[in-house]
RNA sequence: GGUUUGGUAGCUCAGUUGGAUAGAGCAACGGUUUUCUAAACCGUCGGUCAUAGGUUCGAAUCCUAUCCAGACCA
């Protein structure tokens, strides 16, 4: 039982005891005493005014006293208007400290029975990837890893797109302007260079559509005339009949990029336990509409074509198969998630996919839900906003992608940059150096993107990513560092014995409270699927950290006690931040 | 037109189920190194929480309308 379900036991006992009501645990509200006041929590006593049928100051200094009298834990209380700050016995926090040393999985809950399965990344096989993908993996991963953390089990999949008219656009422009042009010949990395021929098929694709346009053509029509583009359709028909050529180039084409992402995919530090091949899935879900049919929830047109009403429910008609029995998107999202379900059997499946999609999915769960499919009720889409840079929307057809690949680079040098100019390393191995400029350069960049929520739309500024002050990954990774300095200096064999009760002073105390909430954070975060909620609180506890740090060296101290009590916070703070960085997937530095 | 998300300091963002005088970082200005890492710490400056109503002991937070921006649907 972690401090606040105590304390709102305790209340609610004193609660009986002086006015012999019960209350639902609901209404007891508590929050983290302000710093101006004394105390570490605080109970808001406004609503009790019924129950007591007092003033609140009043009833809080009654419900106070019964606390410090009856209750071990709460050693003293104030009371300002409607509020009972509360503070806690200085045994109860070197217990918590204790707690947080020696348990080797501080912060990590319980395991739980529920199965979850995270979708994210879910490329498309015809470019590279790009500043929008990336934010799409860190979300995956790192609420992959919250959850993991908040003790329940995680399948981490990709589904990949990879056919479809766009795939066929890169291989007809390589098949035209190739000239056999692979990886291995001409050094570039797959998915790049499939990426430069579906450029390369965009270019004469506009080239025709304005000679047709020259020769009195309208445009709406040239879009649909140009020959490069009916060849491509010709080509995706092809590739569905099963044609040995088109396919073997396919797979060929397609393997590039496998590799491409794979070293991409490394480089951010993500990974999946499934992959799913949108070839293998895309004609899964007409059973689905089949019963769909049987039950009443769709219904057929008169063209044959399928449709869902979902007008009742604010939503429009939707379009399930098409007249000449074709499938939609929705009718494989359909199939694959009952496929999803078949492998694994989940509680919750989650979708990380971007806000434009929010629709689409609403769309596809309630179809679901409509089916009578139980596990319908654990869908959750993840949306998450556009990423922005300052000089406006990224666009792939005008250049203004920023690639993933190009980034990562940049933030690695950008790192080496600044560390060489602090001079502080030059004894350190090449080979760690580079480590570490690749830890604090990805750090950087993963933690840019992951301390805003989720749902807003995020502006990426290039040079302030790369900026190593204020609440950026490189401040925590430095605080961390730091602090396996301190404990690589001082004598760090612990004496637990001696961590006995003492007045701990309020620095010191305020660091063990910080701590405390880990735990809660992570439950959190996990429930709102939110890895910002771990990121702004590792920033605040690097930030207590630091205060403490520079109010109390620790060589210095000649009381033993009070250096146990220094070195153990140390130790649980190192032992805080690497835990939470790890769930957003940054590595901390021993030495920087 | 309809649905939906957002609007908090010059900039980037926090702000738990409604709670105390709305918080950080950056930028600007000033200060702090005989100590285990100054990539640090401390201080000053900076706000009509888009706007107008409403709900109540109490609203950045909930409700209604409007404005602005984004996304989606037709």
């Amino acid at each position: 039982m972690n401090l606040s379900e105590q304390i709102i036991e305790l209340v609610n006992k004193s609660i009986l005891s002086l006015y012999q009501k019960k209350i639902d645990n609901k209404e007891i509200v508590l929050q983290q005493t302000r710093k101006e006041f004394e105390g570490e929590v605080t109970l808001v006593v406004f609503s009790f005014g019924k129950l007591s049928g007092k003033k609140p100051e009043q009833t809080a200094q009654e419900i106070g006293e019964w606390l410090k009298t009856n209750s071990e834990i709460i050693s003293d209380f104030n009371v300002v208007q409607g509020f009972l700050n509360l503070t806690i016995s200085d045994e109860f926090w070197m217990e918590e400290l204790k707690n947080q040393i020696q348990n080797q999985n501080f912060g990590s809950a319980q395991l739980k029975t529920e199965k979850v399965l995270i979708e994210y990344s879910s490329p498309n096989t015809n470019k590279p990837l790009h500043l929008g993908h990336v934010r799409n993996n860190l979300l995956g991963y790192s609420i992959g890893e919250i959850l993991k953390a908040a003790g329940y089990s995680v399948i981490k999949a990709n589904l990949i797109n990879d056919r479809g008219i766009h795939i066929c656009k890169s291989m007809l422009a390589w098949q035209k302007f190739g000239n056999g042009e692979s990886p291995q010949s001409s050094a570039i990395k797959g998915d790049h260079l499939v990426g430069k021929y579906y450029v390369k098929f965009d270019q004469e694709y506009k080239k025709e559509i304005q000679n047709l346009i020259e020769s009195g053509v309208t445009e709406t029509e040239a879009k649909k005339m140009a020959p490069i583009i009916i060849e491509a359709q010709q080509m995706l028909q092809k590739w569905e009949n099963g044609d040995s050529e088109v396919l073997d180039l396919w797979k060929k084409m397609n393997s590039w990029v496998y590799e491409g992402f794979d070293v991409t995919y490394k480089m951010l530090g993500v990974d999946f336990d499934k992959f799913y091949y949108e070839s293998q899935t895309y004609l899964l879900g007409k059973e689905i509409v089949d019963e769909g049919l049987e039950k009443g929830v769709f219904f057929r047109k008169e063209d044959n074509s399928v449709w869902v009403d979902l007008t009742a429910d604010g939503l429009d008609e939707k379009l399930i198969l098409r007249s000449d029995g074709t499938s939609v998107y929705i009718t494989q999202d359909l199939g694959t998630a009952q496929q999803k379900f078949e492998d694994f059997g989940m509680d919750q499946s989650i979708y990380v996919v971007g806000n434009e999609q929010e629709y689409h999915f609403k769309v596809l769960f309630l179809i679901l839900k409509k089916l009578g499919k139980k596990w319908a009720q654990g869908l959750y889409h993840l949306s998450y906003g556009m990423v922005d840079l300052p000089s406006g929307k990224m666009k792939s057809r005008e250049g203004t992608v920023v690639d993933a690949d190009e980034l990562m680079q940049e933030m690695i040098e950008e790192a080496r940059k600044q560390t060489e100019s602090l001079g502080k390393l030059d004894s350190m191995p090449d080979v760690e150096k580079e480590i570490l400029y690749q830890q604090i350069g990805l750090g950087a960049l993963k933690y840019y993107l992951l301390k805003v929520d989720p749902k807003k739309r995020l502006l990426f500024d290039p040079a302030e990513s790369i900026d190593l002050h204020g609440n950026t990954a490189p401040f925590i990774q430095y605080t961390y560092a730091r602090i396996q300095s301190v404990l690589r200096k001082v004598n760090s064999d612990l004496n637990h014995e001696s961590l006995n009760a003492i007045q701990l002073p309020k620095d010191e105390k305020e660091i063990i409270v910080q701590l405390s909430y880990f735990p809660e954070t992570i439950l959190i975060a996990a429930k709102e699927r939110n890895p910002a909620l771990i990121a702004n609180y590792l920033f605040e506890t690097a930030k207590v950290y630091n205060r403490f740090y520079h109010s109390s060296p620790i060589a210095t101290e000649s009381d033993n006690n009070l250096k146990n009590i220094r070195i153990a916070l140390s130790v649980s703070t190192a032992k805080v931040l690497k835990n939470g960085f790890s769930m957003l997937g940054i590595s901390v530095p021993e030495k920087m």
